[in-house]
DNA sequence: TATTATAAAATGTTGTTACATTAAATGTAT
DNA sequence: ATACATTTAATGTAACAACATTTTATAATA
C-alpha cells in the first residue's frame, strides 16, 4: 500500500509534492514503531537521543550546547530534557571548571546500562521492519542527501 | 554535505540504520523550512494540516474523528487544534444534527483566503528548495513505500 | 577598573504530543 | 424499557517544541 491510499489522498501536484508528504508519513511510522520500544522503559524520544549522544562522548562529559549541536532535532530544549534524566539518574550534572557558566554533563552507569538494553531491542525492532536491502536503504541515503543540498 | 558530515556521526551500524536516520533528519529539515512560512501567519504546522483537509471536504463538514483519520500523525489531539482554529476565526464548530455526539468542523472564508495564500508561498518554497528530478522524486516514493510495507 | 558586549544555561509561555480518563449520546440485548 | 456496551468529543496531565527573556559568567574595550 502506497502513500496515496495509506492518507486517502488521490491526487498530488507532482511526485516531488508527494516525496515530501511521503517523508513526512514514513518519519511518523517510524517514530510509532520507536515510541514502543521506549514507553516501556519511561523514556522519550528526545531523552533516548541525549544518552546517545552523551555516550558517544563518554568517559568524557557534554556541554548542553554540545548537545544542542548534535541533536537531530536542533531546536528543542536540551536544558530540560537533561533535567527529566537527572531525576531518573541516568546522567549527572556538574558545573564545568574551566567555564562556570557552562555545565558538564555525563551519562551514568545506570544510563549506559539502561542503553545497551534498548540497543537490543532497537536492532530487534530494524531486524523485523526492514523491507529494504542495503543497496535500496544507500540509494535511498543518496536521494535524501541530494533532496537536501542546498 | 550527506547526513554524515551534518550530524557529525561518521559510522553507521548498516545503509539502513543510517536511512531511518536520514528520515528523521530530512523531517526535521522539511519542518524548519515549513515553519518559516507558517509562522508569518501564526500558524502551526498541525493547524495547517487541519485547515488543509477541512478545505478537501468543502463545502461538508469534517467531524473530530474524519480529521483524526486523516492527519499525517494520527496521534495528535484533533479537538483542541479545532480549539485554536476556532479561536481565529479559520473555522466554524456546529453540532452534528444526526448524530449529536459528533460535531461537524466547516472552514470558514478568513480560513479558506488564507489557505490560498498559503498555497503560493509553499509552492513558491517548494521551487527554490527542489533538487531532486520528478523521476528521482519518484523513486524515493517507491523507496519510502517499500520501507512501510507490512 | 568600570562599562559594555557576548556567551551558556536556565526559565517562562503558548501550543502540541501521548496517553488516560470522563461526559454525553447512541447502539444493543435482554 | 432498562441495563450495559460502544462511540464521539472533550478534558486532564506530563513532557516536548518553539520562541523570548533572564541570570550568571566571561570577554572586550575604553
Amino acid at each position: 500500500m502506497g502513500i496515496a491510499e495509506e492518507i486517502k489522498q488521490t491526487r498530488f501536484k507532482s511526485e516531488y509534492s508527494k516525496a515530501i508528504i511521503n517523508i513526512i508519513y514514513t518519519n511518523s511510522w517510524l517514530h510509532q514503531k520507536h515510541l514502543e520500544v521506549f514507553k516501556e522503559h519511561g523514556l522519550t524520544t528526545p531523552q533516548f537521543n541525549i544518552l546517545r549522544i552523551l555516550r558517544g562522548q563518554h568517559p568524557n562529559p557534554s556541554t548542553v550546547n554540545l548537545l544542542i549541536d548534535r541533536m537531530l532535532d536542533k531546536s528543542s530544549n536540551a536544558s530540560r530534557i537533561v533535567d527529566r534524566l537527572e531525576q531518573k539518574k541516568l546522567v549527572v550534572r556538574k558545573q564545568c571548571a574551566n567555564d562556570r557558566r557552562a555545565v558538564d554533563v555525563f551519562i551514568s552507569e545506570e544510563g549506559l546500562k539502561l542503553l545497551a538494553h534498548l540497543d537490543l531491542q532497537m536492532e530487534k525492532l530494524e531486524g523485523e521492519t526492514k523491507n529494504l536491502t542495503e543497496e535500496e536503504a544507500a540509494m535511498l541515503n543518496s536521494l535524501l542527501d541530494k533532496m537536501r543540498e542546498a
